[in-house]
RNA sequence: GCCCGAGUGGAGGAACGGUAGACUCGGCCGCCUCAAAAGCGGCUGCUCGUGAGGGCGUGCGGGUUCGAAUCCCGCCUCGGGUACCA
């Protein structure tokens, strides 16, 4: 008999599978009725080599793509790269040569390596965000932004990355520190595009309801994120400026509690406030010194420092004067740059108040006592009481609180206001190699968007891409000087690039037609594809990539390019594979090289351990001897198959009546629709391929067994359902032994469906408990009656009850009796 | 600090109110072999016992229930997210 060799195997049938265009699916034509399914991993991004998250990753889409094609389902399952970015070109920059090139050679790589390991991507739908087919799309979606009002440009402080040489979004700034680099970010001020995610924030949230099934916590991270509150603005007037300046607060029944008002350093009234006053060089000075610091001292550092201003604002309740200070724990990005502060219910105004001798006072007591003395009384409930508040004295703080709010808008000193903590999405980058931004700047028309016939806005060939500060962009001066496509005068391009983000934002559109030169895609192939049905990811995208995605579509949708608002209706985020309890890294030299396994075990080995390790939602250990294991179930599997071929059987898909098998024969096929019925509930619902393949080995293990003493039919059978359940993990291996038996196209068959009369038994075994501890099994017909059940196991156990009379008994038909005395 | 998630044999895990530890790895014993590898068969939670059998066991402490790894309350540990957001 022939050894299994999966290397021989393997490439076989991937040759086989090109031939033959096994998992290249057209778009259906137009009225066809097929059933469709887009299943969709997250792209790579083309670093040197596949890891093993990657591995994961495909493979649980891979098993899930080929469980429904041969459920009948047309499944899309494209491929393509994210291959802008930083790290193509930090290796470029230090092995030298162009990051085109470095690029073009990992996704050779890459892709080598996904073929390998033979999921089944159609790879006619192959894409590569830079290429200019598709970034000239990446830059018409900027255009439809920047039409639409959704793009523009501003300059304000951002998060700067010293060692990056370039801006990052909020989202990319993770505790103070770049995200790519870990270098600390410094705040600068910069001229630079956004996109007004900010207007979508309420849809972003409502929308999370048409979602069919995304993990509860990767909901609970977007909101968070977004974070959405509820309060009022409030306009104080500063009477030597004779100016309003509003804040923003979710208490506005403590109003009449703010002692004092606070602005950021770096709001733009503070030069004025302070001007030619006696407090104006140590403000500034204040100011200056804040403004040195890096965001994450700032943020590190919960001392509340401040400086008095010397002006006063009049409280609009109270109509005291109360001081104005500066104090860098307010900050400028979050609702006005200003506070009212309230000392008496609110920790950080409490603690600055302590700290620089300000008055505290309590406007909102228990119902049934006075507020805490020495601490910020911050409860927010409905049965809280206000004092010190005048006419609002005794009333309940949540009643109180809509009165304050409908007096201040009566007077017009304020209103009911919705505040987000998200914001804008700064998407200009300094560096080289990314999406160039399709904008044009006239002296005489401002910024002008390069008209569609022009695009794409091809990336330029440049002496020298190191990061300097300014983007690269900027030294090829042959293409920076251009001519305004409006006024036909001289004019200049944008030269800085866009965030990577923004190419992977919407590429699952592009998959429905990657080679279309006439637009990003056609809306009827999109609105019958999409929204992509399962999406598989790590959940390290949950915010930035998951969020802007959505937000890509909803604008695309307002646009009438779309038929549906959320690009993924179903998400399913996987866990990480750790090695001696840590994330594998490089520099950690735990790496574990899928390469290398694969050309030691096999791909199909590989795949099947990767999914057999734990359920895929959960981080898993690896270890390296689990493989062997995988292998040995495969070679296990294929002896068997051999045998049974050696004994003259072939394909059976069909037990027989199982009134006409022998009792070892029917064990066996019991045992095979058992393992039908159980592989395919858990891999469909809940993604469980771990428990799938172990009925696969369980099964393995009956055949084993009784190979000699069932009858031929039931061995063929249970076999030919082994090999077909185990398809989805290890094609190739599936698909040789499949031909061994006879059969054809494995991947074209339908999947196997259990049959109820061999999933329920004549007999059951009842386990009996005395006060819920086991003390018999008793082996009873299956319809017995609950009375005689119940004979049959207090006999059972009449000797451990020794003469005690069962106080109660409980019988739970057909699976146990519990007698308590 | 706040919000999630997880704690089960030597290891990964199974059991989603009803036999705790399926399946796999590792370990031990045996068969095969001149030998090794591979393969095949058996044992493998802890503990008392020669044995039959018994006791204890799912991070800790309570509770609900005839019955709890599973549900509830209070802790502990680890992992993740977030953090001066007014």
């Amino acid at each position: 008999m022939n050894r299994y060799e999966p290397a021989a195997v393997e490439a076989k049938w991937q040759k086989v599978w090109e031939t033959e265009q096994a998992f290249i699916t057209p778009n259906p034509a137009p009225g066809d009725a097929a059933r469709t399914q887009y299943v969709l991993e997250m792209l790579p991004y083309p670093s040197g080599e596949l890891h093993m998250g990657h591995v994961k990753n495909y493979t649980i889409g891979d098993a899930l793509c080929h469980q429904r094609r041969r459920r009948g389902f047309t499944v899309l399952h494209p491929m393509g790269y994210d291959a802008f970015g930083l790290p193509a070109e930090n290796a470029a920059i230090r092995e030298g040569g162009h990051p085109r090139d470095v690029t073009t050679r990992n996704i050779a790589a890459i892709r080598s390596q996904m073929q390998r390991m033979g999921w089944s991507i159609d790879w006619s739908r192959e894409l590569s965000t830079c290429e200019p087919e598709y970034y000239r799309w990446t830059q018409w979606i900027f255009l439809q932004l920047f039409e639409r009002g959704l793009a523009y440009k501003k300059e304000a402080a951002v998060n700067w990355c010293p060692d990056c040489q370039t801006v990052l979004a909020n989202e990319q700034v993770i505790d103070g520190l770049c995200e790519r680099s870990g270098t600390v970010v410094v705040s600068k001020v910069l001229s630079q595009w956004y996109f007004r995610i900010t207007e979508y924030a309420q849809r972003l949230l409502d929308d999370m309801a048409l979602l069919e099934d995304w993990p509860e916590r990767v909901l609970t991270m977007q909101r968070n994120w977004i974070g959405r509150s509820e309060g009022a603005t409030v306009r104080f007037h500063q009477g030597d400026l004779d100016r309003d300046i509003p804040v923003y607060t979710t208490r506005p029944d403590t109003l009449f509690g703010a002692t004092f008002f606070i602005i950021a350093p770096e709001h733009p009234l503070v030069p004025e406030l302070v001007a030619g006053s006696e407090r104006e060089a140590a403000v500034l000075d204040y100011v200056r010194h804040t403004s040195a610091r890096s965001e994450e001292d700032r943020a590190q550092d919960k001392s509340k420092s401040g400086v008095d201003t010397g002006r006063t604002i009049t409280n609009p309740v109270t109509g005291a004067e109360i001081p104005i200070w500066i104090a860098d724990y307010v900050l400028m990005g979050y609702g006005t740059g200003a506070i009212m502060a309230v000392p008496a219910h609110d920790e950080r105004d409490h603690e600055f108040a302590v700290a620089h001798g300000l008055p505290i006072v309590p406007v909102v007591r228990p119902a049934d006592g006075e507020p805490p003395e020495g601490e910020a009384y911050t409860s927010h409930s409905a049965d809280e009481v206000m004092l010190n508040s005048g006419r609002f004295d005794g009333l309940r703080a949540d009643e109180a609180l809509r009165a304050i709010v409908e007096m201040l808008q009566a007077d017009g000193r304020g209103e009911p206001t919705v505040n987000y903590r998200l914001r804008d999405w700064l998407i200009s980058r300094q560096r080289y190699w990314g999406c160039p931004i399709p904008i044009v700047s006239c002296p005489g028309c401002g910024l002008v968007a390069v008209p569609d016939d022009q695009l794409p806005v091809v990336l330029p060939d440049v002496a020298d891409y190191r990061p300097k500060g300014q983007s690269p962009l900027a030294t090829a001066t042959e293409w920076v000087n251009t001519t305004c496509p409006t006024c036909g005068g001289p004019a200049t391009r944008e030269t800085d690039t866009m965030d990577t983000f923004m190419c992977s934002s919407w590429y699952f559109l592009r998959y429905v037609d990657p080679n279309d030169s006439t637009a990003a895609w056609q809306r009827e192939d999109v609105d019958r594809w999409l929204p992509v049905d399962q999406y598989i990811g790590g959940v390290e995208h949950a915010i930035l990539h998951l969020l802007y995605a959505r937000f890509f579509t909803k604008v695309l949708y307002d646009g009438g390019f779309l038929g549906f608002k959320e690009p993924f209706a179903r998400l399913f985020t996987q866990g990480m594979i750790y090695k001696d309890g840590a994330k594998m890294s490089k520099s950690k030299g735990n790496i574990v090289a899928p390469d290398e396994l694969a050309d030691r075990w096999g791909a199909d080995s590989l795949r099947l351990y990767v999914l057999f390790m734990g359920p895929p939602e959960d981080d898993a250990e690896w270890s390296d001897g689990g493989i062997g294991g995988a292998f040995r179930f495969l070679q296990r599997t294929w002896n068997l198959v051999h045998e049974v071929k050696a004994a003259g059987s072939g394909v059976e898909l069909d037990a027989g009546d199982p009134a006409a098998l022998s009792p070892e024969g029917l064990l066996v096929a019991r045992k095979a629709h058992w393992a039908i019925d159980k592989a395919t509930r858990d891999s469909e619902q809940r993604f469980h391929f771990n428990t799938a393949i172990a009925a696969g080995m369980e099964l393995l293990n009956e055949i084993s067994r009784a190979r000699d003493s069932a009858e031929p039919r039931a061995v063929a059978f249970a076999t030919t359902a082994l090999v077909s359940l185990m398809q989805p993990f290890v094609p190739h291996v599936a698909e040789e032994l499949w031909e061994v038996l006879g059969g054809k196209r494995l991947w074209t068959e339908p999947w196997p469906t259990a049959d109820d009369r061999f999933l329920t038994s004549d007999t059951v075994t009842i386990v009996v408990q005395i006060n819920g501890k086991v003390r018999a099994r008793v082996e009873v017909a299956a319809g017995l009656s609950d009375d005689e059940v119940q004979a049959r196991a207090l006999d059972a156990v009449a000797a451990h009850l020794d003469g005690r009379e069962p106080r109660r008994v409980i019988v739970v038909p057909g699976k146990l009796v519990n007698i308590v005395v």
